[in-house]
DNA sequence: CTGCCTGCAAACTCTTTGCACGAAT
DNA sequence: ATTCGTGCAAAGAGTTTGCAGGCAG
């Protein structure tokens, strides 16, 4: 789905729940839709910033949410204090990460399988399922190299 | 492995990295392997407190990471603030979390084909991978049936 | 106009840390 | 005797929330 597509989604769904179409609010969309890797919600709020500086960290925090739930956005929780987060591009909802160990640098990859893994596993219990998620953590090559890596200055 | 063992293992791990071996360590590997759910950090101090009532929270967030380190519990983070824990048992290490929409209760289950799906999707990046997560989450039975968990009391 | 949205700052939750005392080796 | 471990309380990080004023519908 394109840029401007997503953009319509959200005004849309804006619309539908009977919440207000902002400025902010389309400032911190734009701002996440820039973002060709992962996020956090103060990187985000520091672009979102840049469109329109009135935008507010709480502001910021609401409207997470919100693009969460109409699918907009995926969080990515890696257990490592603060979520991150990224569009939901062409790769679909079924996709597990893979996190660098040193510089939580995320790879998604497609895995289809998680959802057929998912229903075996919950009717075994006699669960439904809802959602799931796979994580590995890994070395990437140059933590492996020069035992750092190049990026690790994000934490 | 059983409870005895485990606990002299613990004290091994301890003076084999020159820690030492205290009544506090003692009473909060005795609370945790009491347990048959998993607990947090909060719940783990009451139940060291009913053991030994010197423990303090402090301490007790000083020694989950070493009973961590040592494999004798593994740490589940199901992306709900706090951290819980649970006893390594006979299952194994490769294993998966079904964790409840409602009520956060979370049921394990042995996912041996983790590790295999970590190496080839790790190696297809050029990473070396470390260790895999997977977690399920669910609408447990009486959620289904009754609109909320008997045990959501929890939260 | 009406009521949702906003920024601000304070509050919150979970976890970590500095310090001086106390206990294990 | 050393030196590490401890409790206490304060600090820290990330996120949430109460309030009074502002803007969308």
């Amino acid at each position: 789905m394109s840029v401007e597509a997503s953009r319509e989604k959200f005004q849309a769904y804006l619309s539908e729940k009977g919440l207000r179409v902002t400025n902010q609010r389309l400032a911190i969309f734009d701002a996440a839709f820039a973002q060709k890797e992962h996020f956090t919600a103060e990187e985000l709020l520091d672009h979102a910033r840049a469109i329109d500086d009135s935008v507010s960290r709480a502001t910021i925090y609401r409207t997470l949410p919100i693009m969460t739930e109409s699918h907009l956005l995926r969080e990515v929780d890696i257990g490592k204090g603060e979520k991150y987060y990224l569009r939901v591009g062409d790769t679909g909802s079924q996709v597990a990460q893979v996190v660098c160990v040193d510089c939580d640098k995320i790879f998604e990859i497609s895995a289809p399988f998680m959802e057929w893994y998912g229903s075996t596993v919950s009717s075994k219990l006699g669960l439904k399922p809802v959602s799931q998620r796979l994580q590995v953590s890994a070395q990437c090559i140059a933590f492996r190299q020069h035992g750092r890596c190049p990026n690790r200055a994000r934490k």
